[in-house]
DNA sequence: CAAGAGAGCGAACAGTCGTTCACCGAGTGA
DNA sequence: TCACTCGGTGAACGACTGTTCGCTCTCTTG
């Protein structure tokens, strides 16, 4: 349910991908798109041992059962497939995160059921998140552009939704988006914290997500309490 | 003046590290860590493009003028000079900030000297930080891990601090551990956008800093504002 | 001063790598 | 039905990889 759909078309048509081309329709296409997908499979399985970098072509091909020169008629390169991932990845999430925010809800609830639904989320797509907090700062350009125009994508939404609020008043929307980058900082660093140490050791899933919405609530006290009368 | 020292006795004589051994003085212990230090900063260099994991022995051997065999007299292998290389860029930290905490000042002056000094010492060091914020979550364990004992330590001495201010009371060592945890994750992300879009652009670099104050400030009220009356 | 220790070297090892090429055969459109 | 498009194949290419070995030559120790 919360489980990353694989084949969307959403997913081919994004972007100046090699593969995917025109026809949307027929056998000929939607085998490409399945060997497409094979890959990208195969890339994030191995990738949850390493990183994008490190990988090799050969080695994707091989894992994915598909000989080395196939790899091109998808991808001009890993980086490319990397780039791919991140689509696949953090576009999934944006539907996800837009169903919680109820207008006229308490920020205390919005708070509680985001965390809720991310940590279910990556629970569901744990090599998926893996990758995205290991290539954020990792060493691939191509690939750290696009986790980072999601990313702002994120805080663009949030800060929409936190111009509606009444507390917002006296806000410009250059402090909102700085309050909004430390909201979805905090977020990202806890499936980081997640991701290696938390998830099949229950106790300390419990204490990162309690202390993720401390921190989450601490940032929301301090925006209340926010001096707003500075000259 | 805030550059790191590479050829200190400490970073030598740190962990169980191959290359090091036990006599600390006399030409021949001095040479070989000055080889050392070649391969270190070769590797350094290296990285400022690429990631731990993408690197070869051969491709740091070669860098630093010295045949491929001659590594293995130093490191065993290359997550090893990794983690000699976490503890050479933030262990030389610690001592640069225990100088900030001067117990009476104000917490506003703290924050805005730790931002400064901070900021000075990434600029004095990039390549080093580039390293630390890229594999902070990178591929290699052994090196993910020496960077967040280096930051737990961090942490420590932040949660001591903050126990000796009045405005602590009601809470106890766990809480502030929370607390300690987002100051030092805001600063290291400030770090890394720092390092990634803010050096070379004037501008850039000043929207990061305010930000990261605002971000500061912003834990800092809600800390002030925090309801210890729980039961 | 002689014997030993050890840092660095050069060569060789068996693999793996990314990329290219001509070619096959199944799906496609007239 | 027939020509054609095109995803996938297998072989071949030169280049590069990590690791090992015995050797040299300098510093260290008795």
């Amino acid at each position: 349910m919360a489980e990353i759909e694989t084949s969307s078309t959403e997913t081919a048509a994004a972007g100046t991908v090699i593969g995917a081309s025109v026809p949307l329709t027929g056998v000929r296409s939607a085998k490409k798109l399945a060997t497409r997908q094979t890959l990208l499979d195969a890339a994030l399985r191995l990738m949850e041992q390493q990183s994008l970098s490190s990988l090799g072509l050969r080695e994707v091909t091989r894992e994915a059962g598909i000989a080395p020169a196939a790899f091109y008629r998808h991808f001009a390169d890993l980086g490319e497939l990397g780039v791919a991932l991140v689509e696949e990845s953090l576009g999934s999430m944006h539907e996800l995160i837009r169903d919680i925010r109820t207008p006229d809800a308490e920020t205390e609830d919005v708070m509680r059921r985001t965390v809720d639904v991310v940590v279910a989320h990556v629970r569901a797509n744990v090599p998926h998140f893996r990758f995205v907090a290991r290539e954020r700062h990792g060493g691939v350009a191509a690939v750290r552009a696009a986790i980072a125009a999601q990313l702002d994508t994120f805080i663009d939404e949030l800060v929409e939704d936190l111009k509606l609020q009444p507390e917002s008043e006296g806000w410009d929307s250059q402090e909102l988006r700085v309050l909004a980058r430390l909201y979805v900082n905090v977020i990202m660093l806890t499936v980081a914290d997640l991701l290696d140490s938390g998830l099949e050791n229950p106790l300390e899933e419990a204490r990162i997500v309690a202390e993720a919405l401390t921190q989450l609530r601490l940032v929301t006290v301090g925006r209340l309490h926010w001096p707003t009368d500075r000259p």
